[in-house]
RNA sequence: GCGGCGGUCGUCUAGCCUGGACUAGGACGCCGGCCUGCCAAGCCGGAGGUCCCGGGUUCAAAUCCCGGCCGCCGCACCA
């Protein structure tokens, strides 16, 4: 029956086209002209998104639930949270522009070229003096430049109506687990390892977005925190042996500088054991993440995990892959990133808000070991200084262990401008029961743009099939799962039939349409266009016996169930992946 | 942000250069009727348009000019 199946070439602009009819996804506040990089999602992209959320919950957290946990945290934050995290100095970018051409530039990048050297954390003021001073003009046009302004990508806005109480729309969502790591670290008694995951939408203010779906300023990311103890390797990852056998396509960056631009297909253990991978806990994430989007569409070959060089990383990076995917219009996208983010969020996140954010792992048995400490004889200090002792005693108190370490092995030692009495600081060795480590945990971070890839989803569910558009969903994503339809417009009793049979898959939780408009022939393809798996088709055989045709949209083949089956044969058919022949009697045409 | 191209019923588009008979045409879709025992059949009827927004030129603007918004492509940007 099927007698071609193409891809056009434009295959964008017919989604955007599908998009828009048949309500998946159009541009956000359109009646007012719309804004760049707001994308609302229809009726039917939505139940798309929320299914393959739901199937990213199965692969992330359901199939994980010893060890993985999801939380929910605000959309805005404190300013002082994205300073710790980084965000706001690293978010933000000096900006100069080119009053004859207007091309725009970094401002330090433009400044480091001309005068060599590097600029690290001067001002815009001061770069505008530089480039001044040194008579920089646009590189381009030879142009004048204009003043510099600082561009950030952090959306600001006020928390209350206090005017120094900045907050920002989260960028990422990984800030609101760190943030709430000991919470959920308490609560699952001490566990480690363990993962945190949420799923919600960020906002990053791009200076000019494009690409639709792909390029976003407001979007859903599905992402986890995995905490690992970093001298525990192989217990970090119990399920590794899961996915061990498992090829991933992966490009190295070290294999980028050689010239190679292909992926290698390289077994997960043995890139674990070449160090490939940093480590197991990232590559087996990855792992699970090419399973994912295999499962909502992405045939394996079109799929890759390319590593970012040194200067391509985030600032909290060791090491990251992206994990891309080839769509028709903009060749190879970035549906997740895989990072390992080592202590850096953690640590930062201790330093700024004083908390103890350390994961505590007991010994077998306790210890005792034996350890140089530095005693501070406060007697002797306050004797001798008298006034000053407060004073000194303060700055000591805030000195780390090595640094007062180091002072004690001084000749004189001086603190604060002042020489510190004889037998002030005394090294002396204890003998200290220990009965377990403390450490700040390390993070590995899977993170997935849920926008993106509901778009792959549509790109890679796209047919055409004898001039009809078909989108072959995998059938558990598809957004609705069965149609209810009579045979023919004009008869009522098939329309009453087949409104009963359609309820009744409602009462049964399953997501479908009643349609009655038409000939048989334009529902079936009314319902392959926006990817219905099942059709339950109503005959003059199902008044007298209560059966009916099922029919599956990428075969058209049919098979005659009971009514009274087709909630289990449907769960079987959609979410089990059973073969419509192995449902029913086939029906011949 | 810059440059190029574009924006017309739900969707895709004709018209724009060469202003007026455009009351803005078509196709698909949608709705109603007839017909129809399984894959976008046919016939009849119908609804549906701020011609992206604002200003200007003109007796007259979808059409010409200016500004803005939005989209696509290239450049820049994308921790």
């Amino acid at each position: 029956m099927r007698v071609r199946s193409v891809l056009p070439e434009d295959l964008f602009g017919k989604l955007v086209e599908i998009g828009k009819r048949r309500g998946f996804f159009w541009p956000s506040y359109e009646i007012y002209g719309g804004v760049a990089g707001f994308y609302d999602w229809g009726p039917l992209g939505f139940l798309l998104k929320k299914r393959i959320i739901e199937k990213w919950r199965r692969f992330f957290v359901h199939y994980h639930q010893e060890y993985v946990v999801e939380i929910e945290t605000p959309v805005l934050g404190p300013e002082k949270v994205y300073v710790a995290s980084g965000h706001v100095e690293h978010f933000t970018d000096p900006i100069v522009r080119c009053t004859r051409c207007g091309r725009t530039y970094r401002a330090d990048h433009l400044v480091e070229e001309a005068i060599g050297e590097s600029v690290e954390g001067l001002s815009p003021e001061e770069l505008g003096r530089i480039i001044r001073e040194k008579g920089i003009t646009c590189p381009v046009c030879g142009g004048p430049l204009g003043e510099v302004s600082t561009f950030n990508l952090l959306f600001k806005t006020q928390i209350g109506p206090y005017e120094g109480s900045i907050g920002y729309l989260r960028p990422e969502l990984a800030q609101g687990m760190f943030v709430a790591f000991k919470r959920v670290y308490e609560s699952l008694r001490g566990k480690i390892p363990f993962g945190i995951a949420q799923v919600g939408r960020v906002g990053r203010n791009e200076i000019s977005p494009r690409q639709a779906l792909v390029r976003l300023r407001e979007f859903t990311i599905m992402e986890m925190e995995y905490f690992i103890d970093p001298e525990d390797r192989e217990g970090s990852c119990p399920f590794f042996h899961r996915m061990a056998g498992e090829k991933l396509p992966i490009l190295t960056h070290e294999a980028k500088t050689r010239g190679v631009e292909k992926p290698d297909w390289i077994r997960l253990d043995e890139a674990v054991e070449e160090g490939i991978i940093v480590h197991p806990c990232l590559g087996y994430w990855m792992a699970v993440g090419m399973k994912f989007t295999e499962s909502i569409g992405v045939p394996r070959d079109k799929t890759y995990f390319d590593e970012k060089g040194p200067d391509e990383r985030a600032h909290y990076s060791t090491q990251t892959f992206d994990q891309l995917v080839e769509v028709t219009r903009w060749g190879w996208v970035e549906v997740a990133g895989h990072s390992y983010r080592g202590d850096y969020d953690l640590g930062r996140h201790m330093k700024y808000s004083g908390e103890d954010l350390t994961a505590f792992k007991p010994y077998r048995e306790p210890i005792t070991v034996k350890r140089r400490k530095i005693l501070i004889n406060k007697a002797v200090i306050g004797r001798e200084l008298k006034r000053d002792a407060k004073r000194v005693l303060e700055a000591l108190s805030r000195m780390s262990d090595s640094d007062l370490e180091e002072l004690a092995s001084r000749e004189e030692p001086v603190v604060e401008g002042i020489k510190l009495p004889r037998g002030a600081l005394q090294v002396v060795e204890v003998e200290e029961k220990v009965s377990g480590r403390r450490f700040i945990p390390h993070v590995v971070e899977p993170s997935f743009g849920t926008d993106r890839n509901v778009y792959v989803a549509m790109e890679y569910a796209y047919r055409e099939v004898n001039g009809r558009v078909v989108m072959a969903f995998p059938r558990d994503i598809a957004p609705v799962q069965a149609v209810v339809l009579p045979l023919v417009e004009n008869d009522e009793r098939l329309k009453a039939k087949a409104r009963s049979v359609y309820e009744y898959l409602v009462d049964h939780g399953f997501t479908a349409y009643y349609d009655d408009s038409g000939s048989i022939g334009r529902r079936y393809a009314r319902a392959d266009e926006i990817g219905v798996p099942a059709a339950v088709t109503i005959d003059y055989q199902t008044l007298e016996d209560d059966t009916t045709t099922l029919r599956d949209r990428d075969s058209w083949r049919q098979v005659r169930v009971r009514i009274k089956d087709l909630p289990e044969k449907l769960e079987k058919f959609i979410y089990r992946g059973a073969r419509l022949e192995d449902l029913g009697v086939p029906v011949q045409s």
